[in-house]
DNA sequence: ACGGGTCTAGGACGATTGTCCTAAACTGCA
DNA sequence: TGCAGTTTAGGACAATCGTCCTAGACCCGT
């Protein structure tokens, strides 16, 4: 097991610890068991627990870009990209359901620990809302391009914490499905627009 | 000063920080220093932490019912109590641009600590949902009421965190006015039905 | 003034945390 | 085979956590 890969292990350990049980809430302990290391070896990989974490933000970064480089390649229209993002709602809802929105809830508690980090972390709203702005103006909505990309995230954002909350996956369904009808709505918006 | 107002003081603090830092993240020190007493003599008022943060619930669960209970006072209309809600957003706007919102951090904390008062915390959000579903009923909406309700939900725990997340206060703003449109449009839709 | 119940201060406790240190095991090249 | 560098295991460390204990201060009716 070379130094590369141990060390992935370990980011990739981390990285599901702490969108399951939180950055805080997961110890050393908790991702030695995991990785199945001893607990004073981390230190040789990294110097320290905020370190890790860097580390997992830019493994989520990383994995986030391709992501939505895929989409990219795979989507023909702007149209289907955007729908691309809302579909990852019901991809991932049973893991929403249990844990909430990976980059939302590491946002948060950032925050709320007034973590070095915390720019790092909101970087991942940030390739989001850039993505979903440029999608919008390439579907004819330049004016608004920023504004409906963030009222897209918000509402996914608030999907999420609420699919979490009442355990509710039916409710994810219904918002995907709204919030497609309202894409639809957009595009066609800006078809009248260019015609 | 009396058992009640200590008790008092302390769930008060406890409220305050468990906001501001997390329930995890605050610890008994830091309620000590804002209620500036002993560390050791939290035991003669609550018997553990946890009895602590299920006081914090249940005193924001009755700050809230009587919230709840003074919009449907002051609003005419249901229309008028709706915007009610989507208001507390401005109103809190400072607050939460800091800390997000006071229900969905909570909840999104406890349940990855899965923690046993979480249902306690998501009760603040049935709270919001039966009321708003109520509203809905008497605005005529009394078929989709819920999805409404959870729908609006939704929107503004959206938007409270992407407003923490980016700092953005404008941004509140320009989904506040949009919820009013989206309301309004709403309400036309029932009268439509109606009449 | 006194005695009994209410409230408080301060420290001891075991457990756990992140961090660090050192010796040993492993690896690959000579 | 032997040596140098890389990687690991395991424990020591100071600090902090929630919890608990005990002695004393306070308050109030008699």
């Amino acid at each position: 097991m070379s130094d590369k890969t141990t060390r992935n292990h370990i980011v990739e350990a981390a990285d599901q610890l702490f969108y399951r049980q939180g950055y805080e809430h997961t110890s050393f302990a908790d991702i030695a068991d995991a990785v199945q290391i001893s607990r004073g070896n981390f230190y040789y990989h990294f110097k320290s627990k905020d370190e890790i974490l860097d580390a997992v933000i830019e493994l989520r970064l990383a994995n986030t870009r391709k992501m939505l480089e895929q989409w990219e390649v795979e989507g023909e229209q702007p149209e289907d990209r955007i729908r691309s993002f809302i579909h990852i709602l019901i991809i991932n809802r049973a893991k929403i359901k249990r844990y909430g929105c990976p980059v939302g809830t590491l946002c948060m508690e950032l925050a709320k620990l007034n973590h070095a980090s915390q720019a790092g972390a909101n970087k991942l709203f940030t390739l989001f809302r850039t993505w979903l702005r440029r999608q919008f103006t390439q579907l004819g909505r330049k004016a608004d391009a920023d504004e409906l990309a963030m009222h897209l995230l918000a509402r996914s954002q608030g999907v999420a914490t609420l699919a979490s909350a009442f355990h509710d996956e039916k409710f994810i369904r219904q918002e995907v499905e709204q919030m497609c009808d309202w894409l639809r709505a957009c595009s066609q918006g800006a078809e009248r627009k260019v015609s």
